[in-house]
DNA sequence: CGCCCAATTGATACAAAATATCATTTATAT
DNA sequence: ATATAAATGATATTTTGTATCAATTGGGCG
């Protein structure tokens, strides 16, 4: 059986919860549930996705928190919208390097992850010219797959 | 009398015109007005903005025309909806080449646009190694600037 | 140029997504 | 354990986006 998701998944939650005490609000049931959904392998989650499966795991939490909730994620940068489909964003959770790349296929929509890759270097090369203090950066790659291609 | 940015604004619309005739659609007067709108410097309109300044510079187009022709441009990749601010889809209209780069701060929102830049070569890197066909990318970096880090 | 006709439009009605409000509950420091 | 400010869930409401459809229009063709 393999648990390296699994400890990959709880550590990402951990850290997002240890983040959000440090910047002073408080560890709560719809927060951590939400979370919970949002650290799940199946990234890229759109608010209905994540609203859809914070239900079916606690009823009780009520939609107003699940938005209230992606909206201080998104602020304290722990989650970060992305736009694979048109006007509805879907949420990834950044890493605490603040780090992301990922490759779509305009055709499938398939989201191919890439780890930490060259471009940091470059952009802090990048950083350092423009005197600015960076934080994170998402890369986003647009590129016809191999199967969709043939 | 500075004229470049008025140039580089109507040769951005002749292109996307360009691009859109290309593609079989025609060119309306709701079509040219949105990206008129949205090819002014001040760029990263969110849809009621769209909204707002169609609705100044022709009281005759309709909403409904408007979202559609959003999601036309989206799909033909002539504009790309960003995340700048959580939930609020934000509009650039992506150059030919399909490669854009923006700086922004999460503090003030301050948005610097990078031109073209060396992270080109290394996203054909990446593609190739992938073995994708890249029609575009998108690269956000999160920094700091300098009036925010006083 | 002026006709044709599918593509596109604008108006209206509708559905979905997000937000404000507020009495009640809960996490945490002490 | 208790006090208290933060956060919640339910509800009502607003905002944003979509479906429908008769009327209009852009652009190719003669």
């Amino acid at each position: 059986m393999d648990t390296s998701s699994n400890d990959t998944m709880s550590s990402l939650i951990d850290s997002a919860l240890a983040r959000l005490r440090e910047a002073g609000y408080k560890i709560t049931n719809a927060r951590r549930t939400v979370l919970e959904v949002l650290c799940q392998d199946n990234q890229h989650l759109t608010s209905a996705d994540v609203i859809e499966q914070v239900e079916a795991r606690d009823p009780a939490v009520g939609r107003a928190s699940i938005f209230r909730t992606l909206e201080l994620l998104t602020e304290l940068a722990i989650i970060r919208p992305t736009y694979l489909t048109p006007r509805t964003p879907n949420y990834i959770v950044m890493p605490e390097s603040g780090h992301h790349a990922h490759i779509i296929c305009p055709q499938c929509n398939k989201i191919t992850e890439l780890g930490d890759c060259e471009i940091e270097d470059l952009i802090e090369q990048i950083a350092e010219r423009q005197g600015l203090e960076i934080t994170g950066h998402l890369l986003e790659i647009y590129g016809i797959c191999p199967d969709c291609s043939d």
